[in-house]
DNA sequence: AAATGACATGACACCGGTGTCACAATGGGG
DNA sequence: CCCCATTGTGACACCGGTGTCATGTCATTT
């Protein structure tokens, strides 16, 4: 068992409380023999300091809570890793808490969640990190907070996201570069801004394009795959059919492709699908989805890492907390030249 | 802000802070008139108690950590949502730790998250549930552990199962009832105890309906998509070919069912297919996957309520700290009867 | 030689709770 | 009416660190 404190450390070393303080922080006024001493001490009684001690000194937990309500395990995963690693840099332990709640409710359980862990920081994902009342309550409780994947950059906290609605064209294009004209697009959940975001990168493409938009393609999804299959069946019964389907995410994608296989519909022959977000799913299933595969882990790692810094290192200079990072398009199976 | 502490509590009350811990304890010997008092305190200042003082106080982080290492997204949010249930019941918080290190490494990884986080206990998930030296690790650091999804109830400590054996064993009787006689065998991960569970409860379904086993008609996975795609390429191209595939896992079940679209083998008219956990891709792919179901929410939220009661509560009669919860079988799309 | 300042160190209070013990007030039994 | 047990309460030390400040020891300046 590890009983060493600091108190049997400094008896063992022959020094005072205060001077082990120093050589663990690493603070000057140190003599270099002392230093040895104590560090030795450290060895020889495998001492760590506690850190919740050290917390109830600083009023700090170390601890950043990461709040998420997201449908998908493989994104909420890979939030998970990019936020861990950033924790494990800087020292810091990572507390998930997943909710579904809105509205007052949801204040009311942040609240709790602050009060009951005495969190250092928090990292809001989609869709609460577009909630204004969200973030202004986090302020008004003094709450430091990032945002991953925020649909504007329209405060000055720290924000890291990649660009939807440019990805969202750019896979658009791609479908109209294969002769596709009849795109449907079917979109996400209404809570989280990037369903508007991408329907806008799709129609700035058509527009582009001159393709007429023909909001009879367009239906709308909640980012599940139910709801894909329920716009699948709506959207592949239409007559004429679309010869393409843009779907908000992966998930409805697939839900698009059971659909057509159950009509006997072949992909990519008679009908070009792609989806958004690269889930694992996105390669699961055959034909492989064609897809926008975004930088969760490092959008997450970077939002949190500068959070912590923000805090830790008492910074003058503000620097920006600003970011993009690219996505990027994989084409796969899915997706092929339209058949005349 | 909630600046509240149990001294400004006291003062505006007239008591002693010791008064104060008593009420907030819910300790004997305090007047009614004086517990009002408090009470009325608390709500006044809106008081909440500091976490990280009581931790120092009782040497307790009151965090429970969650350690992992699993492929499965799902499975691991699963684990996940369970041990935040039971960790929100007992006002403790959970602090996860995916770990893909192996032998001396992973201990002293252990050792540093221990050390990090001063942790009051741990929960052990498939495969480090099974790993003896991870389990006589925490046993000499004195750390309290539960294990969910252990492959044997080998020891006194707290283990919640299913019987991956037993539902193996219905399974594979669901595809020899559908006559199918030739049913190939994917197997998992060799480091996951449920691996040979799971074959093995293949192998007596044979047995019993005496059926010969031919060890052909079995391949080695890693419960990965990828190796399933791998070990599906083998068994489909045998000649004669199996009727029927029993893998390990939906993942590989699920790339078996690709491996067979890109062979134009039609599921489940010319070949079955069933998986196990009945992860989201099981309904999420075409046609749905037959699988196993395990309450492994449950499963982890009985071990964390067991373990977080084990060192709470100072009960000195033993109760059952082993539990085996139902498995369900799910039948789906992917099998039919043999075709003659 | 005395004054000055840089460096090294420790005593002590403090963070916000809890445990131990002393002590006063109360009440019932002899 | 006294004795003693029970109940209610607070003073104080403690958990394991950190911040503040005083003090001691030098070398350097005047």
């Amino acid at each position: 068992m590890s009983k060493a404190t600091i108190n049997s450390v400094a008896k063992y070393a022959g020094v005072s409380k205060k001077t082990v303080s120093r050589v663990l922080n690493e603070e000057p006024n140190v003599s270099s023999a002392t230093r040895e001493k104590v560090q030795q001490a450290f060895k020889d009684l495998d001492y760590r300091p506690n850190p919740i001690a050290r917390g109830l000194a600083h009023n700090r937990s170390f601890i950043i809570g990461c709040i998420y309500d997201n449908p998908s395990k493989s994104y909420i995963t890979r939030v998970q890793t990019g936020a861990l690693s950033a924790c494990h840099e800087k020292n810091y332990n990572l507390l998930i808490h997943p909710c579904e709640l809105r509205g007052q409710a949801l204040l009311d359980n942040i609240d709790a969640l602050i009060r009951r862990t005495r969190l250092d920081g928090i990292v809001l994902t989609p869709p609460f990190c577009d909630k204004t009342e969200v973030l202004e309550f986090l302020k008004s409780k003094n709450i430091p907070y990032a945002r991953v994947a925020p649909g504007t950059l329209d405060d000055d906290s720290i924000s890291v996201r990649s660009n939807d609605e440019q990805a969202a064209f750019e896979i658009t294009e791609l479908l109209i570069s294969l002769g596709h004209k009849d795109i449907a697009f079917i979109k996400g959940h209404p809570d989280h801004s990037s369903t508007t975001l991408r329907f806008s990168g799709y129609l700035n493409a058509l527009k582009k394009n001159n393709i007429e938009f023909k909001p009879e393609l367009v239906d709308e999804g909640n980012f599940s795959y139910h709801s894909g299959e329920d716009s699948a069946r709506k959207i592949l019964s239409l007559s004429p059919r679309p010869s393409a389907v843009f779907a908000s995410n992966d998930y409805m994608a697939a839900a698009v492709l059971k659909v057509a296989s159950q009509l006997s519909l072949k992909v990519p022959e008679e009908m070009s699908i792609a989806g958004f977000d690269n889930a694992p799913i996105a390669r699961h299933i055959w034909p492989g989805l064609t897809t926008i595969a975004q930088p969760v882990e490092q959008m997450t790692h970077t939002a949190l890492s500068k959070l912590i810094e923000q805090f830790t290192e008492q910074n003058d200079e503000l620097p920006i907390h600003q970011e993009t990072l690219e996505a990027q398009l994989i084409i796969r199976e899915s997706t092929d030249k339209v058949k005349n």
